[in-house]
DNA sequence: TCAATGCTACGAATTTGTTCGTAGAATGTT
DNA sequence: AACATTCTACGAACAAATTCGTAGCATTGA
């Protein structure tokens, strides 16, 4: 209904991973690839995937008789969202600290932190 | 009542932000610093005060008439629990992604810039 | 003193999220 | 054909979040 999609919810996220990741799918298939905890019935994932497509999160094909359902903003645009959220709204407005924190306590690998330096030295060219 | 504080919502971010900046604070102190939208009604703030207290994200000293309430945990506990939250549940559990993520949207200083550099040796250093 | 003001407590109303049971239609199996 | 399986739709039940009104007590100040 809404023009602009609502911010998801943890359980909405958890089905969207499943779509981004595994691609459009039914219900089942969504079902099946959900994290085992907490165990979630059928008509549950159904009922949450509803709503979605009124919320429109999500949009689905209802030509054949499992619906599929497709996911409507990419992973990158709604992390975009939820990232930009959480800078405001839990470090006032501080991405650099929101990053130091990150790397802190998640171990990157040898790749990522390499990756990360030529991203800085593109930043800091372009900034001249 | 609960050992372990329960991921606040929103509004409870809201709150918690006020007296992580200005110090604990009575609740017509804190609902003076909210954001002026959405705006909120006093006894409101009020209750959700209160319903913090009864979780335990804030505890609140009643010696005085007006009580004063204290964060239990440091902004960057909570933050830390937060961001941890997004990188499984948005990320798919690599900070990476999210790092460059926040980095392209939201332009870092150049100060910034030059300190997460310096973290980057140091991380580096404490591999080899 | 006594009225105005400011505070807490409490409960009601509303909305949203989450879960699942049941019904009924479509499809598959024997 | 008859039965079992697999869908969707829908509603009920519960829990959590949010809002605010009202009551009652404490403090202030005219």
């Amino acid at each position: 209904m809404n023009d602009i999609p609502r911010k998801p919810t943890d359980s909405e996220l958890d089905i969207l991973r499943v779509l981004w990741t595994h691609g459009p799918a039914t219900v089942r298939q969504v079902q099946e690839h959900l994290p085992p905890e907490p165990k979630r019935g059928y008509t549950t994932v159904l009922k949450l995937m509803q709503i979605m497509t009124d919320k429109g999160l999500v949009s689905r094909d209802e030509s054949s008789r499992a619906h599929i359902y497709h996911p409507t903003a990419s992973a990158e645009q709604t992390q975009q969202s939820l990232l930009g959220h959480l800078i405001d709204k839990a470090y006032s407005g501080s991405a650099g600290r929101l990053i130091m924190q990150a790397l802190s306590t998640r171990p990157a690998s040898a790749d990522d932190l390499a990756e990360l330096r030529r991203f800085l030295d593109r930043m800091e060219d372009s900034r001249s």
